[in-house]
DNA sequence: CGACAATTTGACCTGCGTCAAAAAGGGTGG
DNA sequence: CCACCCTTTTTGACGCAGGTCAAATTGTCG
């Protein structure tokens, strides 16, 4: 059931056998989450940690004005929230958008105890959510220093890049499960900024749409358009330290 | 030698006086570092770990077109780069400003080998790594989705809040070893821009200013015009988990 | 067909950037 | 103490990327 968290954590760490036995030893429970249900909500007191099997989910926050800024997007064998393992109090929200997605939940108290005893495994978590961390500097980059074009294609190239695990990647076709205001929520822009940005882009020859589906057709492009370097994504596994 | 480190680390976890010791017996180096010197640069594989004693340092990045966006900042006790425990290559740049800096370091792997011999350290600085997270976070929701105005006066709160460590502070005076380019810069804002800012908000009497402090003289203003919410910075202890 | 959400377009506005120059420190050497 | 230099701050004029408002268009699903 967790293969695809498996799969995450075998891209960037080395797990034993024993460590992913007694991972799936722990009570998860499959869900299916509707669209727009939020599956951890600021300022609550999580007590299960999620793993996203299938679909898409963001982390976001709103700010006193009402404006909505998603500060990461989740894909298969994201953990969705394993910060709360540590921290007590959720300090944004973990919800999906216009599409469905299943995942798989755990007593936090259980994984709790499992990390105690695994030092290993612990040691791996951590570095997950270390990328994680990586990741959301890049995003303060990309909305504090980037212009609208750049921010989109940026975040174009990272769900590329993330969707098909090829860091050199060619042109791809995008499943894109997210509206034109969704992306403009993670880029920092309005819905209708976002659109006639992503036209320019249509129009440049780097993309093409069709519906929610997105064609980078010229990646060489998108990447010095997007000023991408997927250095921030860590896809390579570190060497072991002796 | 260490006693910021282990005084930040106290605010959100309980050590044990025995990781104390063993921390402490590694063979750390005190350092300090000139004004405008890079501790940890982009691209590089870092072989050691630092902690900040004394003074201001930063982690940023500069995008393709030049600009330079700060990510955090980071004042006595703060880790600067405990990533780089688990993550090959820096992804970013740790460097001081214009004051210099009193760090500590120590080797990455006999670090690495002490935290797999002790699961409770291991899970303390992961915990802290984890605020760190959420911080960054914040960062995006801030120059994603707020005005000028409100992202400086957020970043003035961070700063006060983190360097007296109260969280329902008071009108409290700010040292800012930082000039207003290096404000914008954490900002996403241009000096010029930032510099018309601060006076709005001195002239609004929010703070005032005199050469490199800032005081600000009426917090609760302050807190509102920042839309302010200090929970991202995790400063009550979390409950420990049974 | 009707209802509704998402996309697209146009007109207009403004927050912030850009460029440039002046003013204000602050440090150094004479 | 002054002269000089350099950095930082401040101000002004102007431009533009992106926001706002509003309406038309398209697509989707009953």
């Amino acid at each position: 059931m967790l293969e695809p968290f498996f799969g995450r954590l075998a891209q960037h760490s080395s797990v034993c056998p024993a460590d992913i036995a007694s991972l799936s030893a722990l009570g998860w429970e499959k869900l299916t989450i509707e669209p727009h249900v939020t599956i951890v909500r600021e300022g609550e007191v999580p007590q299960f940690c999620y793993v996203l099997l299938q679909g898409w989910t963001v982390r976001q926050k709103i700010t006193g004005e009402g404006a909505r800024q998603i500060l990461a997007l989740q894909h298969a064998g994201d953990a969705l929230d394993l910060q709360h393992l540590m921290l007590h109090r959720a300090d944004h929200n973990v919800q999906t958008l216009s599409t469905s997605a299943v995942v798989a939940r755990v007593s936090r108290t259980a994984l709790w105890n499992l990390l105690e005893q695994s030092p290993k495994l612990a040691l791996t978590l951590w570095r997950d959510s270390l990328i994680d961390a990586s990741i959301s500097r890049e995003w303060v980059v990309n909305v504090g220093r980037r212009r609208g074009r750049t921010r989109v294609a940026h975040l174009l190239c990272e769900i590329a890049v993330r969707q098909h695990g090829s860091e050199s990647g060619s042109p791809s076709e995008l499943h894109l499960p997210f509206t034109q205001e969704q992306l403009g929520d993670a880029a920092g822009l309005t819905p209708v900024h976002t659109n006639r940005v992503l036209r320019v882009l249509d129009q440049s020859g780097a993309v093409s749409r069709d519906r929610d589906h997105v064609q980078i057709e010229d990646w060489d492009q998108m990447v010095t358009i997007a000023d991408f370097d997927p250095t921030y994504l860590h896809m390579e596994r570190a060497p072991v330290l002796s």
